[in-house]
RNA sequence: GCACCUGUGGCUCAAUUGGAUAGAGCAUCAGACUUCGGAUCUGAGGGUUAGAGGUUCGAGUCCUCUCAGGUGUACCA
């Protein structure tokens, strides 16, 4: 249910009626209850236009507005914003057409988007650590629910699978291989540390990794294979993770860096028709307005670096996938590096201009303190071992609380442990760095996954006591249910400006707050106990239906289940 | 040096992009139970939005300066 755009025909059709002309009409949450339950605040600006008093013209317009299905009372307050109240039985009527859609009220957009997520993108060098847990859930999160909406997602994992370490690693597997040992790439960290310390104390080793790191450039067969053999063990690796995280990424979706090899001759090619580089130093540099420090696109031994791989990418995913959007799901810090490159691709048209490119930023995940995240030991955590601590957590939180098997604490454990890792992390906003805390996302209590969780399974819970079929009308008695009702009718619209701004924690204090008034509803208004009349029963467990199913879609949408019983 | 980002109750974060009296959760204190799952709910205290100017009907949000912290910045990705 659109509701804002709904509210913006009738704006629009009243200011039509009272001769006044507004070019985009915004509607807004109503800031607090008194004020009903929206509000128009665009007359101030139309009275300085016009050079008119706001109350007037709001006045007027007020007496436009159509207040005979979904308003059922509006007024003029302040010094000129138009308050909007909906009308009960008009929310009984949508909330009960949206009880048995799947997708709870969600349309799907009328024309499909092209857009291409650029998210994760682990160096298949190393094992995946925390650094990689915000992009990859931040843009899995960003690709289901714009595939939700009906966009066409292509996902890109962008997969760093090339550069001069990868020679070291590969000798460094061969020698292993002819030691019948092929369990060495277990842990890709020791095996790093392993290379590198052949590296150092190896002369010999040292000249093999440089050699084949050339050998790999020019396509030698045997090194090739060796090299194919260790990036797959490593996707491997990654795809553990992914699924540990639920996760949807594939093999389909890589589109590695050694992808581009080929192409990058063509870029600097472009470049330089277009008279956008020149040779500077010796490296051939792009110098972009307001600043003096080049942008270096082929370093003066001819090699590459990752600016040009990355306009070579760009320019994949405008000419081969035919791109509206672009959005790379990368760290802040690499702000700078993305406007640049972003402006260099726009100048050579290698993206055309309606494109729209978007550096999807997030802060760093910081430990305890504000520092760094570290282990004890104070190297930078696996992945793997972060996700497996958080089911223990998670398991050991929840394990007195109900006699069941344990098949079914490990099931519930693991959508506890890692909805509250994803959860935490989705539910600041996006640009700011984060302070990872066990604590804190594993509480039942506040903005976390577990209190959702929480909820959804005390609703399913009075769902089974009930044990019967629900029928009749969702009937919007009182204050809370009012609110309650309209709250679930928002999912539409929040999960709307969550896909414009690519801003996961908008869904989630959406569903705090729908969490947050179903509780208070169900305080207020006993469902099941004996003195309801029917009626009132089956409304009230018809809202609670609904309530369920927001949360189990908007929980999904994140990337995280829910369970019937905690 | 230059550029960008951040600064909001004790702590962790919001604030619909310039709207009304800046909202939540922790924590603190005070209440509610013969519990439809109390790991819940109700309420209270706690703020000069780092500081100073400015723009206007109206500023946490925009502009200028100052302070504090962070990040990036010529051949890594």
């Amino acid at each position: 249910m659109k509701i804002k755009s709904e509210l913006s025909k009738i704006i629009e059709s009243a200011l039509i009626n009272a001769d006044i002309n507004a070019e985009e009409i915004v509607i807004s949450d109503a800031t607090k209850p008194e004020f009903g339950d929206y509000q128009y605040n665009g007359v101030m600006k139309l009275a300085k236009q016009l050079k008119k008093n706001p109350r007037e013209i709001a006045t007027q317009v007020l007496a436009e507005i159509d207040t005979t299905g979904m308003i059922s009372k509006v007024e003029v307050a302040g010094p000129g914003f138009i308050n909007i109240w909906l009308n009960n039985e008009w929310l009984s009527e949508q909330t009960i057409a949206i009880l048995d859609d799947t997708r709870v009220g969600v349309g799907q957009v009328e024309k499909a988007q092209k857009v291409v997520v650029d998210y994760s993108g682990p160096n298949m060098a190393k094992q995946m650590h925390v650094g990689h847990l915000r992009s990859s859930i931040i843009g899995d999160t960003l690709s289901t629910l714009l595939e939700f909406l009906g966009e066409e997602v292509i996902r890109q994992n962008h997969i760093g699978d090339w550069g001069t370490q990868f020679g070291m690693l590969i000798a460094y597997l061969e020698e292993q291989n002819t030691d019948g040992n092929t369990q060495e790439l277990k842990d890709l960290e020791q095996f790093y540390k392993d290379a590198k310390v052949r590296f150092d104390e190896s002369e010999d080793f040292a000249n093999k990794a440089r050699e084949y790191v050339v050998k790999i450039q020019g396509g030698d067969e045997h090194c090739l294979t060796l090299w194919q053999s260790f990036i797959n063990a490593s996707l491997g690796h990654c795809e553990d993770v992914y699924k540990k995280l639920n996760v949807n990424l594939t093999r389909e979706d890589v589109r590695a860096e050694s992808f581009y090899n080929d192409q990058l001759p063509q870029v600097i090619e472009t470049l330089k028709e277009k008279g956008i580089s020149r040779v500077s130093d010796g490296a051939e540099c792009v110098f972009l307005e307001g600043s003096d420090v080049p942008i270096i696109i082929q370093k003066g031994d001819g090699g590459y670096l990752y600016a040009t791989t990355d306009l070579a990418a760009l320019n994949f995913r405008d000419k081969e996938l035919n791109a509206d959007r672009i959005c790379y799901v990368v760290d802040a810090r690499q702000a700078q590096h993305f406007k640049q490159v972003f402006s260099i691709a726009k100048q050579a048209g290698m993206v055309k201009d309606e494109v729209a490119l978007e550096h999807i930023g997030f802060g760093t995940m910081m430990g305890q303190g504000g520092k760094p995240f570290k282990t004890r030991e104070g190297g930078t955590p696996k992945l793997v071992d972060l996700l497996e601590e958080a089911v223990v957590r998670a398991k050991d939180a929840i394990k007195d609380r109900d006699v069941r098997s344990e098949e079914e604490l490990d099931a519930v454990a693991k959508a506890i442990g890692i909805g509250a890792v994803k959860y935490a992390d989705l539910s600041i906003s996006r640009e700011s760095n984060y302070i990872f805390n066990w604590d804190k996302m594993l509480s039942f209590e506040g903005n976390t996954s577990l209190y959702m969780q929480y909820a959804y399974a005390r609703i399913q819970s009075i769902l089974r006591k009930h044990n019967a079929e629900v029928t009749g009308s969702i009937i919007v008695a009182d204050e809370v249910e009012h609110r309650l009702a309209l709250m679930l009718l928002k999912f539409e619209d929040t999960l709307t400006k969550a896909a414009i701004e690519a801003t996961p924690h908008t869904i989630t204090s959406y569903l705090y707050d729908v969490v947050t008034v179903f509780m208070k509803f169900y305080e207020l208004n006993p469902i099941l106990r004996d003195d309801i009349d029917e009626a009132t029963r089956n409304s009230r467990l018809q809202l609670a239906t609904l309530t369920a199913a927001v949360i189990e879609k908007g929980l999904s949408i994140l990337g995280i289940e829910v369970v019937e019983k905690i």
